[in-house]
RNA sequence: GUCCCCAUCGUCUAGAGGCCUAGGACAUCGCCCUUUCACGGCGACAACACGGGUUCGAAUCCCGUUGGGGACGCCA
């Protein structure tokens, strides 16, 4: 049988890093098993889910280069993909329980239902439905809700691919509602009929699911459907140790993204938190995650977000990849004529993509420092006789001329001549950074050339 | 409170009873490279939560404690 997994986001804002790493081991699990990747869209919360979320999500996933055989916008054998457009399916299960006496309708409201989740809790009793319903089903069509009833059998034991086995004992249930009195049927019912109906065989999800999970496998059990396997990925954590939410900072993709952060260096930095390379490597591409991946070497504990971590392979991604690959990315928000000659100078001292006009502000702006006057005529006269350096090698042909006319040497040399060109005391090395100057103000007017510079700390 | 999950350097982790004097990576701190900054290289610091078992032998298996997290909803 071939591997069917499923990401189900809840439409209710843009991915978050949680959500993403959730995604990224379906996706993997997927690709090295060759088989089916699903996107699922869980918006029975009408109130908080939208349209506009889902687009946002969907967009995440893309940027991330996470692509899906099924879902939503893709359509698939079983569509539709979005829950809101499956009240069929739930109704017809729904009715399917009731009918087999296995669910019932409860005409209990809400106030009732806190009164008496209230008084248990006082009583020291589990805050569980107390059956008045159950006891004494009525079949009028009065408002209700309905209830799935927890059988004598309730007991559940799983054997989930990251925990090994789990058990559950039926008391630790109360009856529970699959269909709201308005008529919509709840996430943990929807789950199951979704992830028949989609035959998906393997759900994997975060942690924060695996109590569901009981609900879930006595749901699969009364329908008489097959149960999925099952793996419940760990938490990610805050620094405080506490589930990453909003408070702890960015924590949504496309925060990152904006923070100048490369795709494949998220998927590379997610993959990590929670799964470790056989090989013992921290960066891998994407081809050998896929080809590695799997779930026996997930780690069952939860694992902390370290933006520290995330920054220095994102630089790993930044110094290894070509001045080409890198303008394309940072083009968008930040376009000179000489980018990639630029990025290529400076992309050694860069983390994130963000940092690059930063890096390269030496190039465009210029404020004549304070240099001995006598250096800097020399260099100026240098430079109307002879030209401004265009690569190494005039470059180094100037420093000697330099020595010899000026007497100066070592940081005597250097230091002038590095704040008279760049502007700057610290920078990328002379010898690349001076014929970055020259080229970039050849092809872009607002950038002034060596000579430019001298003349001006010269007054004229 | 009840149920469930988890527990190796500050952080991510390796570790499937002897290969462990516990390995790697980030961070931190040195040194080297570099007439600056960065990159890079080398090195240092730094962990098996605690207590009982089982075993010739336990980071690894079992039990308990402690700690952390999650779930207990007509949210997902």
């Amino acid at each position: 049988m071939s591997v069917r997994v499923r990401f189900a986001p809840s439409p209710t804002g843009h991915l978050h890093v949680g959500g993403a790493r959730t995604a990224i081991f379906n996706w993997l699990f997927a690709k090295h098993h060759g088989g089916t990747f699903i996107i699922r869209v869980e918006d029975t919360d009408q109130a908080r889910s939208t349209r506009e979320s889902e687009q946002m999500v969907l967009d995440d996933l893309r940027w991330l280069g996470i692509l899906w055989d099924e879902g939503p916008d893709t359509g698939g054998p079983h569509a539709p993909y979005r829950q809101s457009e499956r009240r069929d399916q739930y109704n017809a299960a729904a009715a399917a329980l009731v009918e087999n006496g296995v669910a019932y309708r409860c005409y209990c409201s809400e106030e009732e239902l806190e009164a008496k989740r209230k008084q248990a809790e006082a009583d020291g009793r589990p805050p569980h439905y107390d059956l008045t319903c159950w006891k004494d089903r009525r079949n009028d069509d009065a408002p209700h809700a309905i209830r799935f009833h927890v059988p004598e059998d309730g007991d559940v034991t799983i054997d989930d691919l990251i925990r090994g086995e789990v058990t559950w004992r039926k008391e630790s249930l109360g009856d529970f509602i699959i269909v709201r009195s308005d008529g919509s049927p709840v996430y943990n019912f929807c789950v199951v009929v979704d992830d028949h109906d989609m035959e998906i065989t393997h759900v994997i999800r975060a942690e924060e699911h695996l109590t569901n999970t009981h609900r879930q496998v006595l749901i699969y059990r009364a329908m008489g459907w097959d149960v999925p396997q099952f793996a419940h990925v760990s938490l990610i954590l805050g620094q405080d140790r506490t589930k990453l939410s909003k408070r702890h900072g960015a924590t949504s993709v496309s925060a990152y993204a904006e923070e100048g952060y490369l795709p494949d260096a998220m998927l590379n930095y997610l993959t990590l938190l929670g799964w470790s390379s056989p090989d013992g490597l921290d960066v891998f591409s994407r081809q050998y995650a896929i080809e590695h991946f799997s779930l026996d070497r997930v780690n069952s504990a939860p694992a902390v977000f370290d933006p520290q971590k995330f920054e220095w392979l994102n630089g790993q991604y930044i110094h290894t990849m070509s001045a080409a690959d890198l303008a394309a990315f940072v083009r968008p928000s930040f376009d000179v004529p000489w980018l990639e000659e630029g990025i290529d100078v400076v992309k050694t001292s860069v983390h994130r993509l963000t940092e690059f006009p930063g890096a390269l502000k030496f190039v465009l702006e210029y404020a004549p420092p304070d240099v001995d006057r006598a250096f800097a005529g020399k260099l100026a006269e240098d430079l109307r006789a002879n030209g401004a350096p265009s690569g190494e090698a005039s470059y180094k042909a100037m420093v000697e001329r330099l020595k010899t006319s000026t007497g100066a040497k070592g940081k005597a040399l250097f230091m002038p001549l590095r704040l008279a060109i760049t502007g700057l005391e610290h920078g990328p090395e002379l010898v690349r950074s001076i014929p970055l100057i020259e080229h970039a103000s050849k092809v872009d007017g607002r950038v002034l050339s060596p000579l430019a510079r001298v003349e001006l700390i010269l007054g004229r």
